[in-house]
DNA sequence: TAAGCAAACCAATCATGAATTGGTTCTGAC
DNA sequence: GTCAGAACCAATTCATGATTGGTTTGCTTA
């Protein structure tokens, strides 16, 4: 066996690396096949692959494989740092900032099944024999505004803006055994979204949910 | 047999949930096990089940079961999972679709210390010797808009927003050595949404705000 | 003695295939 | 026609073994 020296086999990994140019984030050999191919020991493999992890250029993981470029971020949303932070006011305040502009995407991008999907969710809200169930369809009609925008991003931002919203506003649920009354003002603000949403009409969608949420905003002042 | 009209096995189903009294999100025995438990066809059983899906009672899923309660939406609060299902252009579109609306409440609700801390971002932009540094300020600078919306909902959606962002045009960063150069179109932009917010001109701030991202979108464009 | 290599072992992960489950279709009995 | 039963399909789960980075042990060699 030759030098096997640390910085010999550094320089024999940077060569490798250099030699075979992997994809930004691509997967090495494992460490025993590569020790072998490079004919080194495994101990002296791992002594390089550590100071190369240390630089940033490789990153590892038990049962993944040792791999090019940085590890990717794990950082998760805090949703329930988000609720500790916020307040019921707060979360109306950004949907009425943040579902206006996903209700005039589901206008520009909205394809016919998803249009017919909304009708669809007003109309069991607008039947619904119980207030849970008429939250139930009214949660699920602005949901599929978002998977309408066909933005999986905005989805996302808006399902996370929901979690909070539903942590925040958790038990307050009405459990009145009645059913919503059949001139409740939601019913026509649905409808005025959905159908601009259905007209492509991106500026009259917005406008229309920012006028429905701002009416929930007054309907929810009203019960305090 | 007897009577297995639909409403009786509907009625059965009702019992057997009520009785056995399930957690929220509970799972149901398989169709195939509960049809012989209460000695009915499978098909009657389905039908029941389905009619309970239509209330909103309990939900279905091929090779899951049936679970009492709402469908779980799946939250992607993981900022992983949107990464690897969006794109450069989606992030864009996002971006294009929510901050304009922050920099709205931030025009409404900045303090007069926030608007200068928006000046100071604006300047360290346009003074920075290097694009690295120029795209740290300018990330401070979107990032304290956010803070002087007042909302914290508001920003941590932002932050959520801006960590897909950094995570799906990572490795895009220009390491050119050279700066920016002194008429680099954001240097005006930024300056005309900081100037809107300073004049508490919501709609000027959105505007601003708008036709900058928009602009940034089109150098992105250019550059491939 | 000290360093390095090889082997064995551990825990996390991945890959594969069998079993499970809701959804569908067909047949036969009534 | 209707409905129960069987068979089949596709999505999911579960169990099992293989893979992989991390660690320890022991032997060899300089």
């Amino acid at each position: 066996m030759i030098e096997n020296t640390d910085s010999a086999v550094l320089l024999r990994v940077r060569d490798f690396l250099a030699t075979t140019q992997l994809p930004d984030g691509g997967r090495l050999p494992p460490e025993r096949e590569l020790a072998e191919f490079l004919d080194v020991g495994r101990g002296a493999l791992r002594k390089a692959l550590a100071t190369l992890q240390a630089e940033g250029v490789v990153w590892r993981h038990v049962g993944k494989g040792t791999f090019t470029g940085e590890r990717p971020i794990d950082t998760v949303a805090d949703i329930n740092a988000m609720v500790q932070r916020t307040n019921p006011l707060e979360v109306m305040g950004a949907r009425i900032a943040f579902e206006p502009e996903v209700a005039r995407c589901a206008a520009l991008n909205a394809t016919p099944s998803q249009i017919a999907e909304l009708r669809g969710c007003m109309l069991k809200a607008q039947q619904a024999p119980t207030w849970r169930l008429y939250e139930q369809w009214d949660n699920r009609l602005h949901r599929s505004i978002g998977e309408a925008s066909q933005n999986s991003l905005l989805l996302g931002l808006l399902d996370t803006l929901n979690a909070v919203r539903r942590a925040v506003t958790w038990g307050r649920l009405r459990d009145t055994p009645v059913r919503p009354p059949p001139d409740h003002h939601s019913f026509e603000e649905h409808a005025r979204i959905v159908e601009a949403i259905a007209d492509r009409d991106g500026a009259g969608a917005a406008d229309a949910m920012r006028r429905h949420l701002r009416s929930v905003e007054s309907h929810m002042r009203d019960l305090r």
